[in-house]
RNA sequence: GUCCCUGUAGCUCAGUCGGACAGAGCAACUGCCUUCUAAGCAGUGGGUCGCGCGUUCGAGUCGCGCCAGGGACGCCA
């Protein structure tokens, strides 16, 4: 990437200028570039002389000028200039800037794609709830956030893979089993008690209605036990179908769907244990199974298999972490949890440690709570109570798009608020719909030169000179660097920030710079650069999983 | 009590490794449609970046201490 070969260039001219003795020979930091916010400092800036003037006794101009002298030509830079108090600044050459537009064009949906993940494999799994009710809007958040993330680490060179985990054991779904089996009674007429931690909510009645409707009174002689296992598998089997008609809703879909079951019909559970005993974090103690937490560093242990015999949701994890890593051999894992899961990631981490695998490859993103409000009244959203508003409600009130896109705009760290009013009042007038705007409009203008039969390929993009053309298509170079920060950061919220940023430019280049026009020439060229800009404005789109209109 | 997240413009929120005057959208106000979509553009007003101390040439950004809001501390998941 340009950034790192200036970096670089001028590195080489800081150690350069101390071998010459012009600067003294202090230990030099890590030389970055960055871009200035003022674009009256040029395209990259350099702080190097400030962070060094001290150590080196020197005043940081002076510096400046030592480096920005011996600075080995770059053919992307135009002009070098020192500024007070100590900065060097870099501009690129418009000839440069140009040219890049041809190469934008060849690479196509290509462009901005880098290599930073070396083909390195990922798994990013979220969402993960329990097959035991419908989704909500703080589910909705974690699909979101992590088909986005997945995406845009896709871009970013690396392997992605995208995986739900299925809880079909444990616990909870007993307690669903359980319950649908009163559901189910209740929905015939007969005798039928939901057990006191049982699930609430009509989407139970529904359930059992739809059951009945399918297959009548079969299960109505059955003992209690033998009904649950069997209407538990028909309604597991179709909350998961609501599960994965709601994520298509919002576009979302997976490579894998991976069930805990899967865990205990092999060794793997086994084999996970053992080697935890083995590596000496098994502690047995009031009739439990309990992980030594503890030795690594946490503040208490915690139990694994229960006195009555049974795992806890927490073994389940560990031993299916370490087939992530172990089985599957996946470089990194991504995992993206509620904020109600917070208090699990030290002791996933520590459990990590324990079976000798290096926490770090263990990446865990923590979505703070999405609070839901009509008017500004808050909803509850507890699958529990059964007071819910679905995931798929919301989307049909404000649209996937809009919904998608309020979501990445905020920071997994924030939690937030979503007003059903203000989202469906302001929704025509968003962003979302300010970005797929830019999108039409350029498509118009093909519409437009179609129409006049224009052939743009022999267009000549020196002729691009207008302040709006090379704003826009620097806006345009930053992408690839885009990417490479939401990668790295794991933080997809760049990506719509700089998909409006994108949109301004282009919007303002269209209401300065006619593009279809009497000048041949011109026409030919501004048309090389629109064509560009909107491959890259549906790229960033259909990274957010958002749809890039023709026409609106 | 311990731990995690948050506190930036009237509202909702950005602000990659500390950098050059603190940003966007919405809301308010003023202009701009005979030409490729005005879901747009140009402009105005609006901020003690929760508070205090510290580190630094330089702090919204780092450290410590407070204050406020949310969350987690189960043989639930």
């Amino acid at each position: 990437m340009l950034k790192d070969r200036i970096a670089s260039v001028l590195k080489q001219a800081a150690v350069d200028a101390q071998q010459q003795g012009l600067i003294p020979p202090v230990t030099l930091p890590e030389v970055t570039v960055e871009h200035p916010q003022n674009p009256a400092h040029g395209d990259y800036a350099c702080s190097l002389p400030l962070k060094i003037a001290r150590a080196a006794r020197m005043s940081p101009m002076d510096i400046a000028k030592a480096m920005a002298n011996l600075m080995a030509p770059i053919p992307e830079i135009g002009t070098i200039d020192v500024a007070a108090p100590g900065f060097i600044n870099l501009t690129l050459k418009n000839s440069w800037i140009k040219q890049q537009v041809e190469l934008m064009i060849e690479m196509g949906d290509d462009y901005g794609s880098i290599s930073l993940g070396q083909g390195s494999r990922v798994q990013v799994e979220f969402v993960s709830v329990n097959p035991t009710g419908p989704l909500h809007m703080g589910h909705g958040r974690g699909a979101v956030l992590g088909s986005t993330m997945a995406s845009i680490l896709s871009a970013a060179g690396y392997q992605v893979e995208r995986e739900y985990y299925l809880n079909d054991a444990g616990v909870q779904i007993d307690v669903f089993r359980h319950s649908l089996v009163a559901y189910y009674r209740q929905a015939l007429g007969l005798p039928g008690e939901v057990p006191p931690d049982g699930y609430l909510g009509d989407y139970m009645i529904d359930l059992a209605r739809e059951i009945v409707a399918e297959y009548s009174d079969r299960f109505a002689d059955l003992s209690h036990e033998e009904a649950a296992i069997q209407l538990g598998q028909i309604g597991f089997d179709k909350m998961v179908e609501a599960i994965k008609q709601d994520l298509a809703l919002l576009g979302v879909e997976f490579d894998t769907w991976f069930s805990e079951k899967s865990l205990y019909q092999g060794s793997q559970y086994e084999d996970t244990m053992s080697l935890l005993n083995q590596n000496g974090y098994i502690a047995e103690r009031e009739g439990a199974t309990w992980f030594a937490s503890s030795a690594l560093g946490e503040d208490k242990d915690n139990v694994l298999i229960r006195s009555n015999g049974t795992p806890t949701y927490f073994a389940s994890d560990i031993a299916y972490h370490r087939n992530k890593f172990c089985e599957r051999r996946f470089d990194r894992v991504i995992d993206i949890w509620g904020a109600d899961h917070q208090g699990h990631v030290p002791r996933m981490k520590a459990a990590m440690s324990a079976l000798g695998i290096d926490p770090d490859r263990l990446e865990i993103i923590i979505t703070q709570m999405v609070t839901l409000k009509r008017g500004g009244e808050e909803v509850r959203i507890s699958k529990r109570s059964g007071d819910i508003v679905t995931l798929n409600e919301v989307i049909a009130e404000v649209g996937r798009d809009a919904c998608r896109y309020f979501f990445l705009a905020r920071s997994a760290d924030s939690q937030m608020e979503f007003d059903l009013e203000l989202a469906k009042k302001q929704s025509t007038e968003n962003p979302v719909y300010y970005i797929q705007y830019a999108h039409a409009r350029a498509a118009s203008i093909f519409r437009l030169a179609e129409e006049k039969c224009i052939d743009y390929s022999s267009g000549d993009i020196t002729l691009l000179t207008a302040e709006q053309e090379l704003v826009l298509i620097r806006k345009m170079l930053e992408f690839p660097e885009i990417i490479e920060v939401a990668a790295n950061s794991l933080e997809p919220n760049f990506l719509p920030y700089y998909a409006q940023d994108l949109a301004t430019a282009f919007h303002n280049f269209y209401e300065k710079c006619r593009v279809v026009s009497g000048d041949e020439g011109l026409t030919m060229a501004r048309l090389k650069l629109v064509r560009a800009t909107k491959t890259l404005l549906a790229r960033t789109l259909r990274l957010m999983g958002m749809a890039a209109p023709e026409k609106m």
